[in-house]
RNA sequence: GGCGCUAUCGUCUAAGGGUUAGGACAAGGCCCUCUCAAGGCUUAAAUACGGGUUCGAAUCCCGUUAGCGCUACCA
């Protein structure tokens, strides 16, 4: 397999490798080529009379029965009811274990052999380490957790790291704290730069069919302006006909070339798929160009190293954004001439700024990283469960739910085919879906789960957190009805967690209640004085005051929830009286 | 330019030929109330446009328009 320089990243591995559940395995060949693995589809495959000589004279369907398909039987347009629009389905019933048997019929108990070999789901998510972690990537990666959990997968996180000038690992580092933070965990890790002897091999496994060839036509960018390119749909037209001697002669010679998978343009061939999401999909091979497999330094394209990787792995289900669609002709054409059985599609709709722009840094700032959501203080499920409803809907109405909820509700049939707009202004980076949301999971939320991640943003901002949990875990019960996110806690929740009162103008207001301050300052000494310091002592005491004064008991209420917080809104005066505690309320009330 | 995909309230979406086109967020109003939220009730708000097919179309077909994607030795 000459002319491949494998160049093994340098820092391959030296980024830990995060606490995620799953076994780290060894990176190398994930899976081998045995029969052991061979599955009922690639058996299926190779019954169909070997792909490689097949590929330019049949059209090879390659719908997966089983999935969703929109429209007619089989994808089939028949007359009254073509393939457009139609939705069909059923979808997951046939994906999953429960759904393999018909209705009605008993639950069989699969043997063991049964089970890895007809229900064995693997995806991956396979992001490249040039920027941080996108929020369309984290939704990816979480479509594609929520369809191995249901279906009873596996979750491959694999990094598409063969763009060895544009990696960064700040990039790397990025990815693995959002996904971290997402708490969804991955089952196998590999990273495509450890794996570079597999892609060559396989590209030149590909132009010993002669379904590939060396082009020695130098690098063109395709960065021209649009009249240079007038006319001409290929920007590299290649050598696909050069001899083969002389081909070998250049590269015997050094010279540098690409290798080009030679598409079978001319030849009336139609390249087919189902997509799990958009139906049946064609294309004509003519459509398609020579699309580069190896770079002229050795390296493997986007697309070489991940139907590689694909097939190695033994992928069964390739769930991706859709910008991918387009792709999945030339992935198929690879498969094909890998004599690989392509895995079944399903693409994502893309998620888009409110200007109908697809999400960039460049264009619309922080609101693209995982880590801004993070940072304003969400709850992790809370952006899953956000960026589930974006693209995807249980069609039930429902909209909060726990993750086991959404595991159970997740349905490839759910996926909407338009883009998503995720809603945000330059004011306000986060969708107020989001928040709302957070503010749904942020009451519901197990007050044990809560506490600690409260304290840590509490403690981020050099606040104080209860040492006593029960006495902290109160307080935040009462102060999350009011809230929407962590930070929340840190901002508005600041007098319940400091000695710093910041008094509003609304809350002086308060105060500023004839005989309002003159009641609290004698309020003090009561409550100083009160043999037990509970929600019910203090009401008592207030009302009690309030009734010997003659005066409304709200004056002294409102009043004191303006004294002891500096804030107008909040709880229940007589819970901000407990939240606060005693010697902060005496002191407050002193002072007012 | 070529190819592919998409089009329902401002936003996320439901409705698979027959509904007053439903829900949620955001916005407005009312109730509740010790403030503010929450909660309950409620108002306003949509089938891009034009042709077909059909007794009947948001839904199926065609076209137009618009948007997005791919068209790189990026992924």
């Amino acid at each position: 397999m000459g002319g491949l320089e494998v160049t093994l990243g340098g820092d391959a591995g030296q980024l830990p490798v995060p606490n995620q559940g799953g076994q780290i395995l060894p990176i190398g060949l994930g899976a081998d080529h045995s029969e052991g693995h061979d599955t009922g589809l690639l058996r299926r495959r190779r019954e169909l009379g070997g792909p490689v000589p097949a590929l330019h004279q049949q059209t090879v369907d390659r719908s997966f029965p089983h999935h969703r398909q929109r429209g007619g039987i089989g994808g089939v347009p028949s007359g009254g009811n073509p393939v457009g629009r139609g939705r069909q389905d059923q979808g997951e019933h046939h994906t999953s274990i429960v759904g393999r048997r018909r209705c009605g019929e008993p639950r069989r108990k699969p043997s063991a052999d049964r089970y890895n070999r007809t229900l064995m789901h693997r995806v991956r998510f396979a992001p490249s380490p040039t920027g941080y972690l996108h929020i369309g990537s984290a939704r990816t990666f979480i479509f594609n957790w929520l369809f191995a959990r249901k279906n009873n997968g596996t979750t491959i996180l694999r990094i598409d790291d063969t763009d060895a000038g544009r990696n960064t690992d700040a990039s790397l580092r990025s990815i693995y704290d959002g996904l971290n933070w997402l708490d969804l965990a991955w089952d196998e890790h590999y990273r495509q730069s450890e794996r570079l002897e597999l892609h060559g091999k396989l590209a030149w496994a590909i132009f010993d069919k002669g379904l590939a060839y060396r082009d020695f036509t130098p690098a063109h960018s395709g960065d021209d302006t649009p009249d240079e390119r007038k006319g001409a749909w290929l920007f590299n037209p290649g050598m696909p006909d050069m001899p083969r001697a002389e081909s070998d002669r250049r590269a015997a010679a050094g010279e540098p070339f690409v290798l080009r998978f030679r598409s079978p343009r001319g030849t009336g061939h139609t390249i087919r798929f189902t997509d799990g999401v958009y139906g049946e999909q064609a294309k004509q091979a003519d459509d398609v160009e020579d699309f580069a497999l190896l770079r002229s330094n050795g390296m493997p394209t986007y697309h070489m190293a991940s139907c590689a990787d694909d097939a190695d792995l033994r992928i069964t289900s390739i769930i991706r954004g859709q910008d991918h669609l387009s792709n999945t002709f030339k992935h198929v054409l690879i498969f094909d001439a890998l004599g690989a059985s392509a895995p079944e599609f399903a693409h994502l709709p893309l998620l888009i700024a409110p200007d109908g722009a697809k999400l960039s840094k460049r264009k619309h700032g922080p609101v693209v990283s995982v880590l801004t959501y993070r940072d304003a203080g969400f709850l992790p499920h809370t952006y899953v469960n956000f960026l589930c409803l974006l693209g995807w809907s249980p069609k039930n109405d429902r909209e909060v739910m726990t993750r086991d909820e959404l595991v159970a509700a997740f349905s490839l049939a759910g996926v909407n085919r338009a883009n998503a707009v995720v809603n945000f202004t330059d004011a306000d980076p986060v969708d107020p879906k989001a928040v709302w949301l957070n503010s749904q999971h942020l009451r519901a939320w197990p007050l044990a789960e809560l506490a600690p991640l409260v304290r840590q943003t509490l403690e981020s901002k050099g606040l104080e957190a209860d040492a006593d949990e029960a006495a902290f875990a109160r307080k935040i019960d009462v102060l999350r009805s009011r809230y929407a996110t962590l930070e929340d806690f840190a901002a508005k929740g600041r007098p319940y967690f400091s000695d710093i009162v910041e008094m509003e103008p609304e809350a002086l207001a308060k105060l500023d209640v004839p005989g309002a301050r003159e009641l609290l300052r004698e309020l003090s000494p009561k409550l100083a004085a009160l043999p037990e310091y509970t929600e019910q002592t203090v009401e008592a005491e207030v009302r009690a005051l309030a009734a010997g004064r003659g005066v409304k008991a709200g004056v002294i209420i409102n009043g004191a929830r303006a004294a002891l917080t500096g804030q107008h809104a909040g709880p229940s005066a007589f819970a901000v009286f407990a939240c606060v505690g005693r010697d902060r309320a005496v002191r407050r009330l002193a002072g007012v």
